[in-house]
DNA sequence: CACATTAGTGAACAGCTGTACACAAGCGTG
DNA sequence: CACGCTTGTGTACAGCTGTTCACTAATGTG
């Protein structure tokens, strides 16, 4: 990555000190937790000087980007928002018709948390965190995506039986069955095709099984 | 059992520097662990120092009963079995009738998961931990307490219309929507009522709706 | 061009970290 | 009693930690 600039004007470099594009170093100590947590660090027990290190920057370049660790981690969870908003898309466009759904919605899953698999690792991590503020943070994208889930099964017309309410909470029970099923998929090596092939078909056995509910709620329910 | 000569030489304990009950340390060490975790401290972000020094032990105690953090995080994963397992008993003594189930168990959940708070959050942090060991101990008592659960619902002839592969199924969904209710439940103030409450009517309803789908799963199969 | 701002650097410091070592007190067993 | 075993203690050390400070080079704005 990141290899466009260095053609033209490297006779200059006697220092090199600091001509780098804006935010490099910024994105450069984002990418350096990420590397660490995809290596099996928690993300609670990074310090800044390792962190610099991973980075090849100097400690004292943290401070112009991040008061502290858990600034970091905010901002990383905006940018975990911005992942699961492409994988939204990607859903909304590849889903043609109705029956194979939740299969096709699995795999697209599936295929973006091994794209992005330390972005998945540290939301699996800062849910549990010891930072509040992250934690809500991870929350509250948990939330909206389920809400835009909502949005969709309303708008196919799938479930028109259920009241908002119960719309909402099956979304929700969705989200979590899946955000769970996210943790068994980190857990196993990354090119482990079998293990990989069962937490999908089981994933899927979830969700059918809650929209076998979500489609027999009203009368079900006492 | 007492000898005639035991009871009287306790006034030599000038020192008194370490005539302890044994194991007394390991115990204080592990509770201090927890009692950091209850704190909102995350496990992987402990010290050895750290933790001696909240048991009132001196430091190199630690390795007297510990090879590092990771083999005390194993053995609090087998006090949490222990946890577990209590839960499972009570709930199995407590549920009368069929129509109150969910509603009783999920109650015996929420207050067992109030009285063990540190040790609930521990299980939260380990399953994203970075200890691969602490990780598979945690899933291991989950994978249990699911296996248990399909044997009382076979015992129960409530779901007779499953097969074995379909209940565990089941029980596999509820066991990790139950424990992801759990970390809502330990993300909230432990005396904020109104909030468990909410929780408490939630997973409820989570656990109705797979139970609906499991009452017509064959029939919605594809 | 002059200027303030931004993003980078290196040196320094006090404090904490994990771990090793040698020692002491009490225990059970002979 | 003497012995080894276990548990707890104190000291020590090298290395890493977060954070401050003063300095410098490049950039954008006028």
């Amino acid at each position: 990555m990141s290899s466009e600039f260095n053609s033209n004007r490297y006779e200059q470099s006697m220092a090199e000190k600091q001509r780098r594009k804006p935010g490099e170093t910024r994105e450069k100590l984002m990418g350096a937790a990420l590397t660490l947590v995809g290596k099996g660090r928690h993300f609670a027990s990074l310090g800044i000087r390792e962190l610099t290190r991973q980075a090849g920057v100097v400690p004292t370049s943290f401070y112009r980007h991040f008061r502290n660790m858990d600034d970091l981690g905010l901002q990383l969870v905006d940018e975990l928002g911005l992942v699961l908003r492409r994988m939204m898309r990607e859903a909304r466009g590849h889903v043609l018709q109705a029956d194979k759904l939740i299969e096709e919605s699995v795999d697209i899953f599936i295929s973006h948390a091994r794209a992005n698999r330390s972005f998945f690792l540290f939301m699996a991590q800062g849910l549990a965190g010891e930072s509040r503020a992250i934690q809500d943070g991870i929350r509250s994208e948990m939330r909206f995506f389920a809400s835009e889930l909502a949005n969709d099964l309303r708008r196919l017309r799938l479930v028109d039986h259920l009241s908002d309410g119960d719309l909402d909470m099956t979304c929700d029970l969705v989200v979590r069955s899946v955000a769970f099923s996210l943790t068994d998929l980190l857990g196993v090596a990354e090119d482990d095709d079998y293990q990989i092939d069962q937490i999908r078909k089981r994933t899927i056995r979830f969700l059918q099984l809650i929209f076998v509910g979500a489609a027999h709620w009203e009368s079900g329910k006492s």
